[in-house]
DNA sequence: TAAATGACAAGTG
DNA sequence: CCACTTGCCATTT
């Protein structure tokens, strides 16, 4: 467990209800932009071992990322649930709900 | 130790 | 805006 991944988890946990983020946005925030896929893998490895909101992450469109269908289907509900709001094509307005977390300053 | 993997992102047409 | 290609890099085999 690095540091790095370490900070992928807190990122994470530290999504409010209701917003999301995206996959670049948190690997940005853990110290690697160009580590969006590590965070996937981190979502494969620790998402049920830990408590994470992980229903909150989604890619730069604005779309769920899942393949499998049930598992799609989930994170749909729980993200309705918070009061996100899916478009006719099954995309958030990222606008809207995408959590502007700070990387330092400001 | 080397090669493959992956719930992605950005660039191009 | 949509579809396809290329780059990425920690973790897993």
């Amino acid at each position: 467990m690095t540091k790095f991944t370490e900070s992928i988890i807190e990122i994470i946990k530290s999504i409010p209800a209701g917003s999301v983020m995206t996959y670049g946005q948190i690997a940005d925030l853990a110290g690697n932009p160009r580590a969006a896929r590590q965070v996937v893998r981190v979502l494969h490895s620790i998402s049920d071992k830990y408590d994470l909101p992980w229903h909150r992450v989604v890619n730069s469109k604005g779309q769920i990322a899942i393949p499998d269908h049930q598992g799609y289907v989930m994170q749909k509900t729980m993200l309705l649930d918070e009061g996100i709001v899916f478009d006719e094509n099954d995309r958030i307005d990222l606008e809207k709900y995408l959590y502007k977390a700070r990387q330092s300053d400001e």
